[in-house]
RNA sequence: GGUCCCGUGGUGCAGCUUGGAGUGCACGCCGGCCUGUCAAGCCGGAGGUCGCGGGUUCAAAUCCCGUCGGGACCGCCA
């Protein structure tokens, strides 16, 4: 039907009489006697000249066949690819015909809303941008595939209809036919089965996994979302940090060129102190800076906190009103904090600087002179700080710093980090005195931290687990760990948890059981090719890079979806519907 | 569960603060003219439940309340 894709029609085709296919991006007509018409398919656009009148509208499916020749001189477009040729003596052979689009397909479609171009995602799709990211997208997990198989991993399908396990994210739930009132659950990861691999020989396993997760919506988060999944046998931490970068360079090498270098490592521990996250942004400096001994013996009561952190917003005074300063208060009180004290930085009688804030007059000389030091403040300045207990004080300094410095999504480079030696419990349960685990409790503890397993219940907040994370960018690429595969460690940990005997057998009992017919050390990781996609596009939202994406309440404005559904449905399924409750 | 922002012909916006006739701009669409354009140009035209409901008022796109849809974020996402 066609000799040649649009994009491809160049120089070297001159004299040759060719057909290309595609739809009609525009038509420039000039009377009766000629009419330009730019043909687009995904490879680019090319101006077909037609002689005499022609009825062609926006968007109409036609092939075009005619000869090409150089354009005229003065006449050549050096915005196009195709730009020093033409197809001239066109004939058209409409295939198709079509309404007007319903927004416009050029670069101006960014500013259309996002549902107007959910709704019509077919036409949507045909843009030049939406054809990049699908292709990006496919030559990503094309590399990374090639990647893994060359490292000698295997790729597994694991099923997705499973059993519920209640910890984690909020799980999609299907419903049985076969066995009414029972159910199955779609995959948050395929975690406990890539596990159930391990134990099965399979020694290497990945898996390029759909994964979905019941909860709110995000930039960054969809329900549904594709992860490199991998598990690996007798390997520890370092063999598996090495194998998803030797994965995620090729992925960068075959959209950016070049690769991603050896990746920096942070603590948690550090990576909180300094950055405030446990996915820094380190794009950008506005570091967190450590100011609690200062005001050891101080006279100011809100400052007398566990932790006082402050960061430096350089230059900003002049743009920075005394009501964006009230606001960016209010704001940190809603994230947690007690207060948020500011600071203008100006310049003292007698040279040097000088703190100007509402609560400077509470403070010593010493210490402000210890602040305006430690934060290296300069004329023009303005200076935030907050004092409270740790986890807050570099929560809220953490997102502060994010909403004052933090550079667009496509600019400052890819900045990967490794984030290390994350906590094993996240915190302890006020309620029940148990410590909550910050990752799954399948996570190996650091080897020297196993003592503090055995030692009083304050030393657990302080035990260091084998779990990392990959971040790009201050977003959470991905994160994995070593696995306990001895089920004495285990069985300790779920004591620790205060998960019984019991209720471990009911939730993943056949791990545990699998666990005792010879599990090989082995270690995993996983991280999100839609966010990999994303970013490696510059685009601030994985919607960008997802065909057919969701709203950010659940919805798909193309097909409706979720709709009701049939009673009889329902009632074949031993379900019935609740009224809404109000 | 919460905070903030947006909703006006097919698309993007202005109008809203300070209420006075669906007013305006750009694109698109339809028709006409036009033989080298390229986001063609020129002329003419059509196209509206100002998201929806209620309230205030002589009068509401505009003010108030509610609601729906969308977006960003906090919580949530082991």
């Amino acid at each position: 039907m066609r000799s040649l894709m649009c994009g491809e029609v160049g120089d070297a085709h001159v004299g040759e009489e060719l057909s290309v296919c595609g739809w009609v991006a525009r038509r420039r007509e000039h009377g009766e006697h000629l009419a330009f018409l730019d043909l687009r398919d995904h490879t680019g656009i090319v101006q077909c000249v037609v002689d005499g009148a022609a009825d062609l509208r926006s968007e109409w499916v036609v092939r075009v066949t005619g000869t090409v020749r150089r354009r005229p001189e003065g006449t050549v477009n050096d915005q196009l690819a195709t730009g020093t040729v033409e197809l001239g003596d066109c004939t058209v052979e409409v295939l198709n015909t079509a309404e007007p689009p319903p927004f416009p397909l050029d670069d101006r479609a960014g500013e259309v809303d996002e549902v107007v171009r959910l709704r019509h995602r077919y036409v949507d799709l045909r843009r030049e941008e939406m054809q990049r990211n699908l292709r990006t997208r496919a030559r990503v997990l094309g590399s990374i595939r090639r990647s893994m198989d060359d490292q000698g991993f295997v790729e597994v399908e694991t099923p997705l209809l499973i059993a519920s396990t209640p910890e984690g994210a909020r799980d999609f739930v299907v419903p049985s036919r076969h066995r009414p009132g029972s159910f199955y659950a779609l995959p948050q990861s395929p975690q406990l089965f890539k596990q159930l691999c391990m134990v099965g020989g399979v020694d290497r396993y990945y898996q390029v996994a759909r994964c979905l997760r019941d909860e709110d919506l995000r930039a960054d988060r969809q329900f549904e979302f594709t992860q490199l999944d991998a598990e690996m046998s007798f390997a520890d931490q370092e063999d598996v940090l090495a194998v998803i970068s030797t994965a995620v360079d090729a992925a960068v090498r075959s959209v950016r060129g070049e690769g991603i270098g050896e990746v920096p490592r942070t603590s948690w521990r550090e990576a909180m102190d300094r950055y405030g996250s446990d996915k820094p942004d380190v794009r950008f400096g506005m570091e967190l800076t450590e100011l609690t001994d200062l005001f050891s013996a101080t006279e100011f009561k809100a400052f007398r906190a566990s932790s006082i952190k402050g960061i430096r917003h350089e230059g900003a005074a002049g743009d920075t009103s005394r009501s964006r300063l009230d606001e960016l208060t209010e704001t940190a009180v809603r994230w947690g904090a007690k207060g948020l004290v500011w600071m203008r930085v100006e310049s003292a009688d007698g040279g040097g600087v000088q703190l100007v804030s509402p609560v400077a007059k509470f403070m010593s000389e010493t210490e402000l002179a210890g602040v305006a030091e430690r934060l290296d403040a300069r004329v023009g300045d303005v200076l935030y700080l907050v004092a409270d207990e740790w986890a807050t004080t570099t929560h809220v300094l953490g997102l502060l710093r994010l909403e004052l410095g933090r550079p667009p999504t496509d600019e400052g480079g890819l900045r990967f980090l490794w984030v290390v030696d994350f906590p094993l419990f996240e915190s302890v349960d006020a309620a029940t005195g148990r410590p909550v685990p910050a990752h799954h409790p399948f996570t190996m503890p650091h080897p020297d931290d196993l003592a503090a397993l055995e030692g009083p219940a304050s030393g657990l907040l302080g035990v260091r687990s084998q779990a990392y994370d990959l971040v790009l960018n201050g977003w959470e690429l991905g994160s994995g760990s070593v696995r306990i595969h001895r089920r004495e460690l285990q069985q300790q940990v779920l004591d620790l948890l205060g998960i019984g005997v019991e209720e471990a057998t009911e939730r993943f009992g056949f791990l545990l059981d699998a666990f005792r017919y010879g599990a090989p050390p082995h270690a995993g990781f996983a991280f999100g090719v839609d966010r990999l996609v994303a970013l490696l596009l510059g685009e601030d939202n994985i919607r960008e890079v997802i065909a057919f994406p969701k709203t950010q309440s659940g919805t798909d404005p193309l097909t409706g979806a979720p709709t009701e559904i049939d009673p009889t449905q329902l009632s074949e399924l031993g379900l019935r519907s609740l009224p809404p409750q109000g």
